[in-house]
DNA sequence: CATGAATGAGTATTCATTCAT
DNA sequence: AATGAATGAATACTCATTCAT
């Protein structure tokens, strides 16, 4: 808490002026973080047009939002993430994220984009783990820059599958 | 670690006799359980016949080792991750069973199952995101017991694709 | 550190906010202690005029020093006195002290108080180990209160020699 | 413990074969070094034929007592010093030090080789402390090797006084 | 007798939290 | 409202001692 307080610029005292504990504090900064995802992963498929420019630009979202986050996913993993008041919340969160991907997949479907027999549910998991796989390994094992990502390809497996 | 060693019906001194701290106790635990499921995911794979088989066995194996194993994956979550000795072990684990369904693609490809325009490393993230996304949401969110996971479908996803 | 901290009437942690460890607290409190002897001794030294009256003072120091800081010296003499930060402040302590004693010896000689002949460093050996032996005899052992130590006779002994 | 019985050659477990406790051991080690120095000093004094020939050998003696024990010495200083138990033993064994050097003062005042109206308590505080203060500075501070230590000038200083 | 694996009391140190200023 | 000095609960680790073999 000092060393946070120090970065703040604030004394260690005025933190607890604005969170009751530690935990509570953690908790604000999950929950504002993961809606800051939310919001934005939702615009990044709303401009797309056809459900390929839709997880095109899902994909650079999650790449992008890993690089400039990576401290707080990193603080993240520090946590107790067992605390079940954290826990909830974190689960919150990706399921409102899920339902972004959800609304997402059922629009296509509509639109004939998606073949109608597809379970949405199942997809969003198709979805999220892949692109979440994919770009894990590229920000943080191959440490590749942005620009050299080719999220194509990835969306091309998702999309055609792999038979 | 008094908590562990009582757990583990012997004195706190004792666990210092075999492991040399907290951190070498939790590193030892990451490798011996990694390498426990990197041999269970192989077997499950090798009894399958075709490629949808395998999917299938690894999908089924993925479930029932969280479930056998939710403590350990709780207990390895508390860890600070960020410790680098134990993350290059966990980044060694993850590439060790990423290389398995590596190979596992390249010869379903040769056999003609996959279609030979595939991308082997982008397939395993499909296979291995999509997977991990699925038996943790009917595990750990849904808590489903193992016997109404119905894995069919999602393989079924990951085959096929989207579209 | 508990115990210190209780008999100081101030929590455990504040000791922290001082002494980096209790290894530090030892070394400032024997540099302060030394310290505070080297000072009183010059100053008991100082107010002697001729080479007995200084001589019969510093006795006198030496025996109230024992008796009144009793206390920190058997706790100084629990720590591990080998640890090198620790044994090079004594030393240099007692080489500061030793120093004082020598500008005595050779102030005398210089009045002729002492004779011509006798080497300053060797004297200083006498001086200090003789009433040291003294002091710790008559307070430790024989634990004879301040008033009744009769110092005339060792510095007798100490001036006229034992033939 | 551990570490004494490796040095010694045997288990951890057979030291308490033979001494009950680590205090009892240091006790006995304490017994029989103080034991050793009185016998060696004792004979030291006896093979001196008048007073200042016998305060030689005691310094000669004291100083390679330090060098030899050097460890045992260092190691004594390691113990809590306070337990009753062992402050008891090193006082007596000093006291009984001390009465050597008494019983030789005696016996060279009666021989007239040293003043009649010396106190002979006095004149061992003189002796004892000044010989210690002379070797230990000589032998631990100034590291001096045996050969070059001059014993005849601080026995000169204790026999004519500074006077 | 000798051993060393097992033990747990004891201890230095950390750090989230409080509260007087 | 803001602060940071003071606090003490919590914890990893040590090491003298025991006892089954």
């Amino acid at each position: 808490m000092e060393y946070i307080a120090k970065e703040a610029g604030i004394g260690k005292g005025t933190i607890y002026e604005y969170f009751a504990s530690k935990e509570r504090l953690f908790e604000e900064m999950l929950k504002f973080s993961m809606e800051e995802f939310r919001l934005g992963l939702k615009e990044a498929m709303d401009q797309g047009k056809t459900i390929t420019d839709k997880l095109l630009n899902c994909s650079h979202y999650n790449a992008e939002f890993l690089i400039d986050h990576m401290d707080i996913v990193q603080i993240a993993m520090q946590i107790n993430l067992l605390s079940e008041e954290l826990r909830v919340h974190f689960l919150a969160g990706q399921e409102a994220i899920r339902g972004h991907y959800d609304l997402m997949v059922k629009a296509a479907q509509a639109q004939g984009e998606l073949r109608a027999d597809l379970d949405d549910e199942l997809a969003t998991f198709c979805i999220m783990g892949t692109l979440d796989e994919f770009c894990k390994q590229r920000v943080f094992v191959d440490q590749r820059p942005l620009a050299e990502i080719d999220h194509q390809g990835i969306v091309d497996v998702v999309m055609k599958g792999l038979k």
